[in-house]
DNA sequence: CTGTTAGCGCATTCAC
DNA sequence: GTGAATGCGCTAACAG
């Protein structure tokens, strides 16, 4: 058995709460040999709270609940990082919730992280959440009462607290350098495009388009899934449309991308230049090294926690609500001056 | 305020206990009619019962933690995912641990989630864990009485309840792989010598060596430290000693050889045939697909789930106290005959 | 069949 | 300065 408060009373002969008093530092009036006594019996006895009791008590856990769609894809560990860092930093405990993207899902968990006392939610919606579905899971976030915080995507007709990337303008440093390099026909490989990541990256690509006066040309869009075959299915159907450049909005696809096309004896980046997103680590491995995107998702993370344990009841501060996180373009060896035309 | 089992109470006019037992199946003597009143009741109210003070009473909480260094690591996702999949199929729940492979952070968070009052503890010992760091977090982690898993390293003298991959055979596969295409010269980079993993896939190699009466030679041996670094500098120390094929004992380090060797303007597999360890997704997209040994990581997490909710006290079996399980070899395009001699 | 009571381990208000 | 009493929300003997 796991020594309790009321072993420490007997043991020193005090009362419990006199042993409260002085553990949760509420013992101005408690002279020091009291304390001392206290303390060295607490030591002695090995006695820690159990959490579970003060959890009951103080109507908090120290817990909050991360929900993603899956922890092996890269992008949601680093998320995970970033926010279990930042708990760790503030004696906070993180409970993992992987749904696989279904809804369904998301609904149970919510109601379970709710069950177990949890004081706030970080929630990466999953992906086969439309409109309704969005609304049926924010609605019954709100119906708990708990703090939460959206995470990569937001839905200001319900939800104020996100943290996000700027994926428009991701887009547009993306296409920006392909057109300052000198390429004119761009080819975008996007993720699915009911997505609002998908949808603002290609924003910022047509206004990247626009600024430098290039016509945008519905044909070279091909609307791919994020994945590596849909990168490489994407080289196929876009073979007849020319293009110098290709601009594969995550770097699962633009593997995809780069694999078929040295199948097809092009090379990179004589033949084609090649943008990414994610930068993912792997990125820096490939040959040539993959110019991508870089998304600062373990800042994600670590913000979106910071914001969550801002909205405690305890320090119920509701200044900063939102966080758009800026993205970056780092240049590597898929890129270059265009050589046809 | 959520709704107690209180509400329940008032709002049907019975008592709590009465609540309680046909919400907890216990309801055997109580009439149909007011089971039903009391499950329209809960629906209506939308009442679940807080788990916080369940957890209080039973003594118990549905909740394991998982101790890992970095959920960044592709390993400890893959691992964390066969976990979390396998509590979600029991109703369980996961507090996700990052050590950083910090043998302080074991301590922190074994004390922590004690305090917790997790129902078990997955644990993948810090690698800065030498023989004494090891005693005292195991020392510790029986102090609490909590049910416990090691993960991927064992320690038999004080912990019989393990889940690993058997390295010895996976560094077998690997060399036995080579030797059966005629290589004689077989370079190894391995990870630090230290780590039970490493020095067991060492083991293979020799194994397999003898097998085919191929003389052992230390020459031949780089130890790495498992980055992709540490593959880089291997090809540079090894530059001198002549071999025909390398065994990488990760594929991050199988990465760095690949770089380093494409670098120097080598060809693989026609100079130099490579093999990796781990099978990480990546390894299919290299150019060559690496010849890799797949550990089973996914289930390691799963069947230690599965172990670990066994030991419960609950439904106490201790019939299954370890597990050990098999790699295999994934042959890509990154070996074959050798070339030179 | 159902209600009363006690208690899980702790924090806290109010007396002494 | 310190202790007794109360309650957090729930389960489980034990009555009746």
């Amino acid at each position: 058995m796991r020594t309790t408060i009321k072993d420490i009373a007997e043991y020193t002969g005090l009362s419990v709460t006199t042993i409260s008093l002085v553990l949760n530092g509420k013992a101005d009036k408690i002279p020091e040999k009291t304390k001392e006594k206290i303390l060295k019996a607490v030591d002695h006895l090995g006695y820690r709270p159990n959490q579970v009791a003060v959890g009951l008590v103080k109507k908090t856990t120290k817990t909050i609940g991360l929900i993603i769609s899956d922890i092996r894809n890269v992008f949601f560990s680093n998320l995970a990082k970033g926010v279990e860092d930042e708990c760790r930093r503030n004696g906070w405990n993180l409970i993992l919730c992987n749904t696989n993207d279904m809804h369904e899902r998301d609904l149970a968990y919510i109601r379970v992280l709710a069950d177990k006392g949890v004081d706030g939610i970080l929630y990466a919606m999953s992906v086969d959440s439309n409109r309704e579905k969005t609304i049926e899971s924010l609605t019954l976030m709100e119906s708990t009462r708990i703090p939460y915080v959206m995470l990569d995507r937001t839905f200001r007709e319900k939800c104020s607290h996100y943290v996000v990337t700027n994926h428009e303008l991701g887009g547009y440093l993306a296409t920006q350098h392909l057109l300052e390099l000198g390429h004119r026909h761009i080819a975008c490989v996007t993720g699915p495009l009911h997505l609002d990541d998908s949808l603002f990256r290609l924003e910022g690509y047509k206004r990247a388009l626009s600024e430098y006066d290039v016509p945008y040309n519905a044909d070279l869009i091909y609307e791919g899934d994020y994945t590596l075959e849909g990168g490489r299915a994407s080289v196929k159907a876009l073979a007849n449309i020319p293009h110098t450049a290709i601009f594969a909005f995550n770097d699962m696809s633009a593997y995809g991308v780069h694999n078929a096309l040295k199948m097809q004896g092009f090379e990179i980046p004589k033949d084609y230049s090649l943008v990414g997103y994610d930068n993912i680590f792997f990125s820096e491995i490939l040959d040539p090294p993959l110019t991508s995107v870089h998304q600062p998702v373990y800042e994600v993370g670590k913000e979106a926690t910071k914001l969550l344990i801002k909205m405690t009841p305890k320090s119920a501060d509701k200044s900063v609500q939102e966080l758009v996180l800026t993205p970056h373009l780092v240049i590597r060896k898929s890129t270059q001056k265009p050589n046809k035309e």
